[in-house]
DNA sequence: TCCTAATGTTTCACCACATGAAACATGGTT
DNA sequence: AACCATGTTTCATGTGGTGAAACATTAGGA
């Protein structure tokens, strides 16, 4: 490797450990070295760390460890002036209410989608979607926006060290990013969750930039692909004016 | 120091870098180096490490260093099933509703106390409480709770290495713990803070140990002490019924 | 305008310290 | 008991983390 390591690799191991706990809430020593390929070891001596440190707890009866209090102090610290989850909430309510199916928020996170906020349709039949759940890029409609919306360089990155599905620079691939961008939002049906199908949108802030995407899903039965190019326009102009408050 | 160490020094540090946020939201380089007191190259190789895997962002506008994305999505992975400040929510509200003030709930972490829960009084003046606080435990209602019932051995621990304003083998200190045992609660007038007077009482498991402290404050002006110790009993009836769900 | 100070960044030689193999301990299962 | 799967500790090895110092960049002050 040509470029000079400025980085701290013991640190790197230990935050991949920590983000080992997305997987699973409770993990065992040998599961850690397993999933990160560490010797137990060395597993051990990181885990002692965080554990003296709080960010990780063994369950007294498991003896398993699972995420700490330190984790969820840092959290209540994280600015939320500026932070979509807690802006766009109301805005998401209404369209839920108005539409009256599951509305998402995403943000794109390297080679990922995070759903960073979410309001649940209230109907009885209905989609459920986590906050905090990480979701690959290359399929739902969300992903198609947010790739769609993204920077050539990024999309590049993306397509270059992401294993996708088909090769994106088919053309077909292409030709439909380039629809979407047209027409302002894009359309799922069946795509990643059988039996769900979704319209999501870009928010665009007042410097241009795309900074999150905006989705309604609902389950097939009540939800055709016209249903879909109905919600479209009222979900173009609810993100509208979330963009505007960025 | 005989101990051998089978801790990380580079992690400890990260991970001392990362609670510096919860101080301040928003720090550059040289700042942090004070805090924890090492070089600044040493602290840009962990900022670094800590930045590749989203814990921490750079603000494009300040250049100063801010809680990333990780952070919040690790909170989200928390086990919620057992979680306290979840759990107990419903009855806090119902308090704040009979006794018109506003609930805390605290955790003991170490030398400190936590708010780790907060229903907030819904009267024009009223005491103000950020959940996600870290507070001394050598004052305030929660504080004398949660060192009365926690074990001799905590205590003793306590009484060691921590700041203690006064000699707490003073004898004074120690018949007030003792008396808090007896009756159950713990008061405090305008003690941490000024102008704000409080009830606390230990929220006890099924096994018999301490899990938390549950508070009750308010403003002087609406709360003497007559009242402190008329809101006990329903302090205590409520704990009583939050410990059965743990 | 130049000078100075403060911040962030990179380089580098040293040797502390993180590393992983292996031995050890423990508890559960057959 | 013998086995296996966990977690824990020890230890020699040399990698890789460390901090001093040099460098880069920007802001402000005279």
């Amino acid at each position: 490797m040509e470029d000079r390591k400025l980085t701290v690799r013991a640190v790197e191991r230990a935050l991949d450990i920590l983000m080992c706990f997305t997987k699973s809430s409770e993990l065992g020593l040998t599961e850690i070295a397993g999933l990160i390929d560490l010797h137990k070891s060395t597993v051990h001596r990181l885990m002692t760390t965080l554990e003296e440190k709080g960010f990780v707890v063994r369950d007294a009866a498991t003896e398993k460890y699972r995420l700490g209090l330190k984790v969820w102090e840092l959290s209540t610290h994280l600015s939320k002036s500026d932070d979509p989850a807690v802006l766009f909430l109301p805005g998401m309510e209404r369209l839920r209410d108005r539409l009256g199916e599951t509305v998402s928020l995403y943000l794109r996170d390297g080679k990922d989608r995070l759903r960073i906020q979410a309001v649940q349709s209230n109907q009885a039949i209905r989609r459920v979607a986590q906050v905090g759940a990480r979701l690959p890029l290359y399929v739902g409609a969300s992903s198609k926006v947010l790739v769609a919306f993204a920077s050539p360089e990024d999309q590049q990155e993306l397509f270059l060290d992401s294993e996708w599905p088909e090769m994106p620079d088919s053309g077909a691939y292409m030709r439909m990013l380039e629809e979407i961008r047209e027409r302002g939002y894009a359309t799922s049906f069946e795509e990643r969750e059988p039996g769900a199908a979704a319209v999501a949108v870009p928010i665009v802030n007042r410097s241009g930039v795309v900074a999150a995407a905006l989705s309604v899903s609902g389950p097939v039965g009540r939800i055709s692909t016209d249903t879909l190019h109905e919600f479209a326009p009222v979900l173009m102009e609810a993100a509208h004016e979330m963009g505007l408050m960025i």
